[in-house]
DNA sequence: CTGCAAAGTTTACGTGATATACAATTCATA
DNA sequence: TATGAATTGTATATCACGTAAACTTTGCAG
């Protein structure tokens, strides 16, 4: 950055020699610095400041010759985060473990990365490895029969699924982290606070009930139960057109 | 609002008088005015001075008399629009009727305001109208043998399908209003880039193909089709713990 | 009337994105 | 090896936001 905060002396003797920059920034380590910062502290922590920053003595226009502006470099997030769902070469013998596999997959991914549930519909999927990704859905889908149209409307929904558990479960990380990530006490305190919300009104037994012993099955419990739930649907629109056909 | 640009010379005279300002502002006002300049104008127009502007002549800062600070608003601003969803006040005798009217009247308001979608996952549901949805459908549930904690689940995937789709179609409304809303010339346009970026990759064949004829299930029917995927889960959960019992 | 509480306004500050102009560095080439 | 052009990064400035603090205006109660 080597910036001279107005006012203050300056002698080379102060510093120590700058670090050689060798081979320039580039838009990859301009991406990664700006996924580590997203990841560590979401992304409203992801200023172009902050990533900057991060990849060494720089100032935030240093990045723009590189990125465009910050939309394009969230498009290059988002892609660089698809690239990381690892994907078949082509379809498998049983399809709907296919599907099954890849929705896990993805859900890691987004479990690495919480702020791409939330980007992800900001924007059309136009990066390579998205495309990528919904081509081998489609393939496994029409390979069993679906049409095209259909099909998208299948991933549609399996994707659906996926990015909303992303964005409950960063919503629970992020208030948990906000109610101070020390302690459960916290935590605790702010359920209570629920809990008297809805005490209070009077009229919410159940919802009362449960805040007074807020379990249930783990988040990944109940990302498999849906994720269930859509793959026998779709499979038995499948297994009916099939049997249309005969 | 009567600020006076500094400089400007303001003789009583040349301001006609100002409106006798009787009752004050007032929270629900406020709410009213920023729901409607998010309907309009889309999330990131819904800044403090937009709301105040659209009050009449005021400042941003008259509102935080009102409402604490931007976020509570939003708070309210949920709520408010949760409040829409037309809610019978005890389950019906029906009860797959039942969560699949709430569903689609969620939908439906969602529809009239698209930043619910976006802003329901950045906050606990806390408010009032938001906790008594909550409690119809967990009651609904309950009432066909669930447990509290699976009522949570199921509700809490029936939601996620709701605001997946609104965001869903949100976005695309958005990109259609961005690529110019006059004319069907610009989406065709984009879609093209889109169909080229695909068929450039080359492996790409049935995004590509769909991308050459981008038809299929409106997104209404895309969600009856997700919604009822999920309904037949639950029901098919509920009715096997029914028969566990017997 | 008078004086105080409530309602609004002014001013100011910090942060963020980013345009523009500039400086420094590197590299190719003569 | 010298030199000028291309590349890379910085300085500076602007604009929009949210919001704190202090101030002014308004309207009503005594």
């Amino acid at each position: 950055m080597r910036k001279t905060t107005s006012g203050e002396i300056d002698l080379i003797w102060t510093q120590p020699p700058p670090p050689p920059r060798q081979r320039a920034l580039g838009r990859d380590e301009i991406v990664t610095a700006a996924i580590a910062v997203a990841d560590e502290s979401g992304l409203d922590a992801m200023t172009m400041k902050a990533v900057a920053a991060r990849l060494g003595d720089y100032t935030p226009m240093a990045l723009y010759r590189y990125v465009h502006n910050k939309d394009g470099l969230v498009d290059l997030m988002l892609d660089a985060a698809a690239a990381e769902i690892p994907l078949p070469a082509r379809p498998g013998p049983d399809w709907l473990e296919d599907l099954r596999t890849l929705a896990m997959d993805s859900r890691r991914m987004i479990g690495r990365h919480p702020w791409f549930a939330r980007l992800v519909h900001t924007r059309p999927p136009a990066g390579p490895h998205m495309m990528r990704r919904l081509e081998f859905m489609l393939a496994v889908l029409v390979r069993q029969g679906a049409t095209v149209a259909a099909a998208m409307t299948y991933a549609a929904l399996i994707d659906r699924h996926i990015t909303g558990s992303g964005l409950q479960e960063a919503e629970e990380a992020r208030i948990e982290r906000r109610y101070g990530l020390d302690d459960h006490a916290k935590l605790f305190a702010a359920l209570a606070t629920l809990h008297d919300l809805a005490a209070a009104d009077g009229g919410l037994p159940h919802l009362t009930g449960w805040l007074a012993q807020p379990f249930g099955p783990t988040p990944e419990e109940q990302f498999t139960l849906g994720l269930g739930f859509l793959l026998d649907g779709i499979a038995g629109r499948l297994s009916a057109h099939a049997s249309d056909g005969v």
